[in-house]
DNA sequence: GTCACATCGTCGT
DNA sequence: CGATGTGAC
């Protein structure tokens, strides 16, 4: 159920995201969701005991598409149903039921189309299901958390523990469970809409000093949700308008004035209301579930530190004993009645068990227990669970990847480093500054990764925004979607290993082997450590530096800086005067001496910079407006094949593609959806995009003919629907096709061809926004609906009549029963009485 | 303007 | 499950 019109309500705190942003990030995954709407599509075979396996491929699809995007997926399934959604499955379960009985009835009587409607919609999502897509998320090697309970918690306790730093769903749920980041809507094409908790303030009409999340919660509690009815005439409006009213921080003694408060006399309060409410509050916030890391269920959040009472966690779950618990959330045991189904344990995989030709995604899996594991999930726990720890800068050590180099031990220079990993090393090494130092009116409008990144980081934070696009392939998650202080952060101080400033060369640099919590003793060239205290000599110097500078960038990692020390990054200290030794290594580049970094606030050096940089930092935003191709052509491209090709998890059922064909694709298809009228063909121009529609011819791939489908298909659709109310007004005025005035043309028959996305670029959104949302799903129906009505207003009439394909099967009797709003809100009426007036 | 309730669509070819 | 439409207050 969700809370009612809650979607639309958050419209404010949402905005328009790609999974592109989303880039090098982990997300958790509200599998239920998937597996319904691909169940839909096998619906009847599913109903009749057949054999099937669309739905599983339908959701492998989405994995596929997070896993081209270089997004860690983690699938989450419904565990036992809570004791308080009891009378709501049991209602569920029944009309499934009916639904079910009547469909074979009708099935039997040979109406199949009726029987159809009725099949679909007893179609219910059982764990053998949810285990089906289980083992082939494992052979794939992408994690699968099955919940204790309810899903939503188990997301959200992964999000708030930052080990996804997103979550997909459709269920407006997981929003009062408290997910920092929900991305909802998210389709084939990799559009969503993002809501982020920190924006919510704005759904609810309330100052931001004056928001607290508690506020939100206990709002959609009172509207109505899935644990506690609403009173009768409450909805989100009231609830909204009654929390904003009220001051008392005591809820129960705050709900006795809501018929006061709300003009609504006639409301009473009870006693037993106020006791439910309180336990709903409870149960969003103290739900069992389970965590992977520690492998043990536990609360989302402890009801000692909220200072709930115990009593009112009766809703919320129990706690199942660690056994059963860890195989119930490894999907082995069936949720209801707790039988094994299954016996797979994560830490006795094999790599037999994903062999074929089916790809293995390398993140690494939330199931390694060790947390010396490292890798992404090593650096998250420590950032999570071991923050203690880290105050003494302990660094975990990641497992070797490539052992025999690494315990070898004397390649150390950038280019052995990064063979041993299989990178390109015949081109320069990548983070290699494309323009030496020497040479400072070249410099100017050059510039490395890098410069690009922090002046993004720079301007963003100076426009108060996120950070929108990855530009360093090497710096995964410095920039998208992390808050620009965290990016900024990451790149100007001495930072910690946190999720937010990994790299490709933090973990290919050897540097990060280093332990320091064993003595602060490292050995021979391995140290790479920069500090205070460090003494590299004359001969290690230049190897060192240009190791550590990668280090820096990213990880400048050292037990010995003491507080308020700060060794600035590569780029900053080239800039300024004190951070620099005047001196250059053979790449051009200034060689530090850690002990003349300056301490400098980060701020202090924006400031400096901004002023010193002002044409850089202009040329460094013209560059950031060109596309990825656009930029790596002006600065040569020197990213190696390996990396640029994107990642190479396929398993064949979507190509992996090259993320910036990707990108050239989803503009595409994103102009192709939201516009309805053939005659603006001009796709806008649209400078983003010049070099992605250059690189076309690349582009026609599995994922092209994909997303052009689906185009195809909701261009169909919309066709199919101006057509019925076409065919309507025709009747109506009792005209023949030919003297209707609408035009009809059959564009739309061929939905899939390629460029008709570019043609279809409607001219309703304006030509300068680049901020344009068009295609992009909303949560309103005026955003939807109504922008439609707008852009068929606004333009000449036209109507394209749809292909046999797309009539077949669908009634024409639909036609007659379109009322005269939906038919005005087209614009339909008006236009055709207008046209028919003039003839 | 709100809210409650009923009904539809979700896929894929 | 959300979206949408409709009718009641």
């Amino acid at each position: 159920m969700g809370i009612t019109g809650l979607l639309p309500f958050l419209e404010k705190a949402s905005s328009a995201c790609h999974l592109k942003d989303l880039r090098g990030k982990c997300v958790a995954i509200d599998s239920y969701c998937w597996l319904h709407r691909g169940a839909f599509g096998c619906a009847e075979r599913l109903a009749r005991g057949e054999q099937t396996d669309a739905h599983i491929r339908y959701c492998l699809k989405y994995v596929q598409l997070l896993l081209s995007y270089n997004i860690k997926p983690i699938l989450v399934f419904d565990g036992r149903h809570l004791p308080a959604k009891a009378a709501t499955e049991a209602k569920r379960r029944e009309s499934r039921e009916n639904a079910r009985k009547r469909g074979a009835e009708l099935l039997r009587l040979g109406r199949i189309d009726e029987a159809r409607s009725f099949l679909r919609r007893c179609v219910d999502i059982t764990h053998e299901m949810a285990l089906q897509l289980i083992q082939e998320c494992r052979k794939r090697n992408v994690d699968c958390v099955v919940a204790p309970y309810e899903a939503d918690a188990q997301l959200a306790f992964l999000n708030r523990a930052d080990i996804a730093q997103y979550v997909i769903t459709e269920d407006s749920d997981l929003v009062l469970f408290g997910c920092s980041r929900i991305l909802f809507k998210l389709d084939l094409t990799g559009n969503g809409r993002l809501v982020e908790s920190t924006k919510l303030h704005l759904a609810m009409g309330c100052r931001e000093e004056r928001y607290q999340f508690v506020k939100f919660r206990q709002m959609c509690i009172l509207s109505g949700c899935d644990y506690l009815e609403s009173l009768p005439g409450i909805g989100l409006a009231k609830a909204c308008r009654f929390i904003l009213k009220t001051e008392d921080p005591d809820i129960k003694r705050a709900l006795a004035k809501i018929p006061a408060y709300l003009n609504m006399r006639q409301l009473v309060v009870t006693e037993e209301y106020k006791a439910e409410f309180l336990k709903a509050e409870a149960t969003f916030k103290h739900m069992v579930v389970y965590d992977p890391v520690e492998r043990r269920q536990k609360r989302l959040t402890d009801p000692l530190d909220e200072g709930t009472p115990e009593e009112y966690c009766c809703n919320a779950g129990v706690f199942l004993d660690e056994d059963t618990a860890f195989n119930l959330a490894l999907g082995n045991l069936d949720p209801f009645s707790l039988r094994p189904l299954d016996d797979w344990h994560p830490d006795k995989v094999t790599e037999a068990h994903g062999a074929g030709e089916i790809k293995r995604s390398r993140h690494p899996s939330i199931w390694q227990q060790n947390s010396s594991s490292a890798g992404e999930e090593g650096c998250e726990k420590q950032s999570l669970h071991a923050t203690n720890t880290q105050q003494q800068q302990t660094f975990v050590k990641r497992p070797l990847m490539n052992a025999a180099f690494e315990e070898q031990g004397t390649k150390d220079t950038i280019a052995d480093v990064l063979q041993a990993y299989g990178i390109e090393t015949a081109t320069e090494p990548p983070m290699k500054r494309l323009c030496p130092a020497e040479k400072p009116s070249i410099r100017s409008i050059a510039f490395g990764y890098e410069e690009v990144n922090v002046l993004e980081a720079m301007t963003l934070l100076e426009r108060g925004e996120s950070p929108k696009r990855n530009r360093n392939p090497f710096l995964v998650a410095t920039n998208a979607a992390v808050s620009c202080r965290e990016a900024s952060n990451a790149l100007l101080s001495p930072t910690k290993i946190t999720p937010s400033n990994r790299s490709l060369l933090q973990n290919v640099s050897p540097v990060k082997r280093i332990d320091y919590s064993a003595s602060g003793q490292t050995s021979g060239q391995r140290d790479f450590k920069v500090t205070s205290q460090s003494d590299n000599t004359a001969t290690t110097a230049v190897t060192a530096s240009r190791l550590s500078r990668f280090k820096r960038t990213n990880t400048i990692a050292s037990c010995s800086i003491s507080a308020g020390q700060k060794v600035i990054s590569r780029f900053f200290c080239s800039q300024t005067s004190t951070g620099s030794t005047g001196t250059v290594n053979n790449d051009g580049d200034p060689i530090q001496d850690p002990k003349e970094a300056t301490v400098e606030s980060p701020t202090a050096i924006v400031r400096k910079f901004k002023s010193k940089q002002e044409t850089q930092k202009l040329a460094a935003a013209a560059l950031y407006l060109r596309s990825p191709e656009a930029q790596l052509k002006l600065r040569g491209d020197r990213t190696p094949e390996k990396r640029r090709t994107g990642c190479d998890y396929g398993t064949g059922l979507i190509e992996p593609a090259s993320p910036s064909v990707e990108e050239a694709l989803v503009t595409k298809v994103d102009s192709g959806i939201g516009g309805i009228d053939d005659e603006t063909n001009a796709s806008e121009g649209d400078g983003l995009s010049l070099s992605q529609k250059e690189n076309d011819d690349n582009a026609l791939n599995t994922v092209a003919a994909e997303s052009s489908e689906t185009k195809g298909r909701k261009t169909v659709r919309l066709s199919l629907f101006e057509r019925k109310h076409a065919t309507k007004i025709e009747s109506e005025e009792n005209m023949g096709s030919d003297d209707l005035a609408i035009v009809l043309d059959d564009d739309a028959s061929d939905g899939g061809a390629e460029g008709k996305a570019e043609n279809r670029t409607g001219n309703e959104s304006t030509k300068t926004d680049l901020n344009t949302e068009r295609g992009k799903p909303t949560f309103t129906n005026t955003a939807g609906g109504h922008t439609r009505s707008e852009k068929k207003t606004n333009s000449k009439p036209s109507c394209r009549r749809p292909g046999l394909s797309a009539v077949r099967g669908k009634p024409s009797k639909d036609a007659a029963g379109l009322t005269q709003s939906r038919l005005s809100m087209f614009g339909f009426q008006k236009k055709s009485s207008m046209q028919l007036d003039k003839r």
